[in-house]
DNA sequence: ACAAAGTGGATATAATATATCCACTATAGG
DNA sequence: CCTATAGTGGATATATTATATCCACTTTGT
């Protein structure tokens, strides 16, 4: 019942870069280096963001990671999906599953509003949002 | 960001008390194998569902458990925190932990009302209401 | 006395999260 | 072209948590 580290690390990276001048490249190792996360593990991190189209990355000399979108067009809900995958709060939840008392189960609607009531409002919230605030 | 399996077992512990006459009492094992639980799994999940005071258990012979309160008075958020503790969505959500960060990190309010929204949607659903669906 | 049923501690097993290692590929710049 | 740089990707290690089992104990109705 907890995001991952990992997620956080997502969360606090694109924070990192969402903060900069649009389009400016910035380092794995610099994002590390400023926020404390382990460099090989940022690396699996930033790849799963690439993945999900939320950086663009650069190989080589003077390569690096930026956002591929506006901070506005990135909200909470999309990084955490993009580490976590699609979110499910129980496991009658994932795509894919199927569960025997589906149809007589009382607990699975519930889990499905709590969960849709949480992620409406990490939707509602923006990078743009997010880094507003912390100036 | 699940809830655990052991949760699930108590919530279909407390419907299959809740859908009894009022101070019926149930035997673990029973229970077990109506719901296909693991009885001896089972049984440390009754214990901590007695431990929130959501049942009472009595020993021995014509022994087993029933529910402590009115299925009215028992909502799934109470369930869920009877099993796993005080939730927190991220670990600066617990209590106790402080981040060095904290005072100027934006992610912390964001999860916490993420968690809140979660948390009421739970609250709103009563062992009662859920039973009744069930019908 | 005896069998039934919850209590509690110890342990085993599996799954997941976190982290590290390292060989590889692409690229800017000299 | 060479080389240092920086992301890619696979394999592996370690720690933590979730799930499950075992078993000795206590309580209690008959
Ligand atoms: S029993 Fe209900 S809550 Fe549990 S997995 Fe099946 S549908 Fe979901
Ligand atoms: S950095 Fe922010 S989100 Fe992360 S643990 Fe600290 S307060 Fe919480």
């Amino acid at each position: 019942m907890q995001i991952t580290r990992q997620t956080e690390y997502a969360i606090r990276t694109m924070l990192e870069l969402a903060s900069r001048p649009r389009g400016e490249v910035l380092q794995v190792k610099i994002i590390s280096e400023r926020q404390g996360i382990p460099v090989e593990f940022l690396k699996k991190t930033v790849q799963l963001l690439s993945l999900a189209g939320l950086v663009k990355t650069r190989r080589g000399v003077q390569g690096g990671i930026m956002l591929a979108k506006a901070p506005e067009d990135v909200n909470m809900a999309d990084i955490v999906k993009a580490i976590e995958g699609p979110i499910a709060f129980n496991i009658c939840l994932e795509p894919g599953y199927i569960c025997p008392n589906r149809d007589i189960c009382p607990v699975s609607p519930v889990l499905a509003r709590a969960q849709a009531a949480f992620l409406q409002e990490l939707k509602r919230e923006s990078l743009a949002d997010l880094v507003k605030k912390h100036d």
